[in-house]
DNA sequence: AGGCGCTTGTGAAGGCGTGCACAAATCGCG
DNA sequence: CGCGATTTGTGCACGCCTTCACAAGCGCCT
């Protein structure tokens, strides 16, 4: 059988076929959008039309109806989307109904914010675990969770099924806790430590470096900067509103 | 994609070269190939091929050698690249040798972590103030700096030359503050809040969504088990290695 | 019932980015 | 001094993504 369906499907029956091949870039901004719908939502909006949504997700209109499309015919033309339908669709297509398992390894600065930032919980994610190797660091407790020593981890990942894994480590860390978590079945990687990461094929990594965002800003403030110094600086307008990301 | 299109400098000969009209793409593969050289820099390198540096920097060594090309010819064919001298131009490019100024407002769960991050300081940034609006935050001391109200944000900005304000308080005050900053000449913000900011044309935006990149890899999670749950579950996919921002 | 306005879904075109493959250039060695 | 080994810089083709423009579909009003 292919997969559980859940719970809500327009119309036809039947299981759902192959998993959608969506294109990255869509992917990517699916999450937006269903972060916007969960405003609109909770401001009783029932239905939304193509043009409300991008502008509240902060895209092109045309983008959006395409993105979407992707998904199957979840709209009706001349009302617009369904509210909750569609983020009941997007939520499955993400997986997020699963609220799956993550692991936290490193409370250092930043992962000590990572593990008490609330945005995780409610946005369909569940931290279960945390480690690190400093000892001054295990045996504490963060937001209800108790450090543990990286040693445990590959057990704990096993037994408490977790298949995403956060590394907050120092950049030097980073390859060996990977190599730990990939060891212990973990197939989805989100990396801060500012390193590049090598693992098996099937394992998925993402990068996050805060330091890289700030110096594309500062690209932009040096291009602005020797542009207005210069006779004819033009202000040209362009309504950016940028996301990190694709 | 922020499209702005700028005229480029007119061919001045003098010590600032004309501003190089760099795809987004590369530009946000500069930090990361300024990060390996560092390392290669430590590691007593003196030159490196782009076949080297690629890898050290996760991509490819074609797309490599295009992105540097657009700087100008600072490699030597059959030899490589002088690290020192790509960092320097990399730096220049960038505007990293301006370490510029940072503002951070709201100093709660994320916002305390990224004060404390060294990561900025020691990659061309200084974190020189911090806001909050919360009264109970205000007069503290992160790392070496204390806490202001957010309402003297306009006046430090003007007073301390800042020119990047980083956002980490709740989406529900966030375009409050950038308002506000871009009132007190702001032209670059990089934004933590969940939500989406408008600002002037003219102003850059760069969004950071921590639980967007989770819900990413658990869309590819998704996707993983749905195919190895299917007869003939195939688990090629290709290692990807890839940054947020792509 | 029929027409009208509104909105979705999509074909087509254009632009951007990637990666291959190779010519041009440089160094080292005999 | 010349030749071969090595590596950069780039022309080109291909594919992905974005955007426009419009036909198709839906609901409402008369």
């Amino acid at each position: 059988m292919s997969q559980q369906r859940h719970g809500n499907t327009p119309g036809n029956a039947g299981a759902v076929p192959a998993f959608p091949d969506l294109p990255e870039a869509t992917i990517a901004r699916l999450p937006e959008y269903l972060r916007a719908l969960h405003n609109l939502a909770e401001a009783g909006s029932d239905t939304i039309s193509s043009e409300g949504l991008a502008a509240a997700a902060g895209v092109n209109s045309a983008k959006l109806r395409k993105d979407l499309s992707h998904l199957g015919s979840y709209g009706t033309r001349g009302v617009g989307y369904d509210v909750t339908l569609l983020i009941d669709q997007i939520e499955y297509i993400l997986g997020l109904d699963q609220r799956r398992a993550v692991a936290l390894v490193g409370v250092g600065n930043l992962g000590h914010a990572l593990a008490g930032y609330d945005g995780f919980a409610s946005r369909g994610f569940r931290i279960v675990a945390l480690f690190d190797a400093d000892l001054d660091q295990v045996g504490k407790a963060i937001n209800g969770l108790i450090v543990r020593h990286v040693g445990e981890l590959r057990r704990a990942v096993v037994d408490e099924g977790i298949t995403i894994g956060v590394i907050s480590t120092p950049p030097n860390a980073a390859q060996g806790v990977a190599d730990d978590l990939v060891a212990a079945g973990v197939t989805s990687i989100l990396n801060f430590a500012p390193c590049v990461l090598s693992v098996p094929a099937g394992v998925d990594v993402r990068k996050v470096d805060l330091a890289v965002e700030l110096q594309i800003l500062s690209f932009h403030e040096h291009r602005k900067a020797s542009l207005t110094a210069l006779p004819g600086g033009r202000v040209d307008q362009s309504g950016n509103q940028e996301a990190v990301g694709s």
